[in-house]
DNA sequence: GCGACTATCTACAAAGTTGTCAACAGCGAA
DNA sequence: TTCGCTGTTGACAACTTTGTAGATAGTCGC
């Protein structure tokens, strides 16, 4: 009699199993690993914490991704990528101006600080990832920057090449660091809301980048 | 007669058994943990790998820091005093001169890079060891500087203290990342070199920087 | 409805990690 | 030398984490 009421092994309290897609599901468990290498980083992925997070079992998230590994690789890879489209959409949206330094830090900023994608950034250059990082798309910003800067200035000697990307390298770690530590070192130097400071330093910043591009 | 033979439990393979102060023995562990600290942040701190780091077996570590945890804390606060100490150095070794931000921003850049400091203060940054590092450090140097700024230009108007803050806190904040993520940038730019590059980039950093100081 | 496919589950295994415990052993003091 | 203190150790326990295996159960096509 026991073996006809026992539908399963051991009668679970909620018998409803709920089936997705496969596609829905790999999503999903990214979602969460996501969340989880924002705030604990690559080492900090639990498959059991991933899969309660989602409302299964962990071996479900083995069987959707062979190997814990594997699933740090596909969240790194889909979180890469996004940062980079957001990057790159920050700049592309940034329109050729004269006070749009300022907009543009912002965006960046917005891109690094919301999502935690400055976070991971640090969690992967820390965690021996900076291999997964993408390459060689500084220099291409780089290089349409200089084309820019060359065309609105025409007098005057032609800066050079690195100077303009030593102008945006100093941009982006500014902004780096600041949504690392930032909030820490503005509590830590007392001077108020670090949002309203991180706000003022952002626009402080681009006065004096613009400051250096015109003149320097 | 197997009674008399064995003098432990079972016969280690060198039972010869070193024995240290209290003092060497944390002093040493903490070492160890350090390296591992630095490496792998926080969270990456084994128990048994520091043991066998030091060559002594772990319940050595608990015996003498009570739990991991402690161990941990411990290890993060000497480190912290340490990084703090560094960067004070650093501050004080720079003579109030002309050129002398090209050399400040030197002594700095290699308190973060060697030894790792730069990493430790992300991975507590990231882990959220944030209260851990000094507290109210940054305000008095911003004053410092400040005092000595408004002292060395005599005429014209008197810069802000948040000027003379942000400024600080950019050199710092670029410091930071270029020791986090500055190799991973320059190698994807193609610039060659990347200890070169960081040299260069510092000491164009500092024109900046002085430029700025002295007409902003 | 029925069968194939497979997403999902429970149960278990294997390895690693922290922490406890009793015993051993070096070293200084009486 | 002997004794007490304590740094040190092997063995073990409890827990966590990854991974495996077989069974269960939705879902789609026929």
């Amino acid at each position: 009699m026991a073996k006809l009421l026992r539908r399963s092994r051991v009668t679970p309290g909620g018998p409803q199993r709920k089936r997705r897609t496969a596609e829905a599901a790999r999503s999903a468990i990214l979602d969460a690993a996501e969340q989880r290498l924002i705030a604990s980083g690559p080492a900090g992925i639990r498959l059991q914490e991933v899969a309660a997070d989602v409302g299964v079992s962990h071996p479900t998230v083995l069987h959707h991704f062979g190997s814990r590994e594997a699933l740090v690789a596909a969240v790194v890879e889909r979180l890469v990528a996004a940062l980079h489209a957001d990057v790159l959409e920050a700049i592309a949206l940034a329109p050729a101006g004269e006070g749009n330094m300022a907009a543009l830090l912002e965006r960046v900023a917005a891109v690094l600080g919301e999502r935690g994608h400055g976070r991971v950034l640090a969690w992967l250059a820390l965690s021996g990832h900076g291999s997964d990082l993408p390459e060689q798309r500084f220099s291409s910003v780089v290089v349409a920057a200089h084309a820019r800067r060359k065309q609105q200035r025409a007098p005057g000697p032609v800066p050079a090449l690195e100077d303009t990307a030593f102008t945006i390298l100093l941009a982006f770690l500014a902004l780096f660091g600041d949504s690392i530590l930032g909030p820490e070192l503005t509590r830590s130097a007392g001077l108020g809301d670090p949002a309203r400071v991180g706000k003022r330093f952002r626009a402080w910043l681009a006065r004096v980048l613009v400051d250096h591009l015109a003149r320097g």
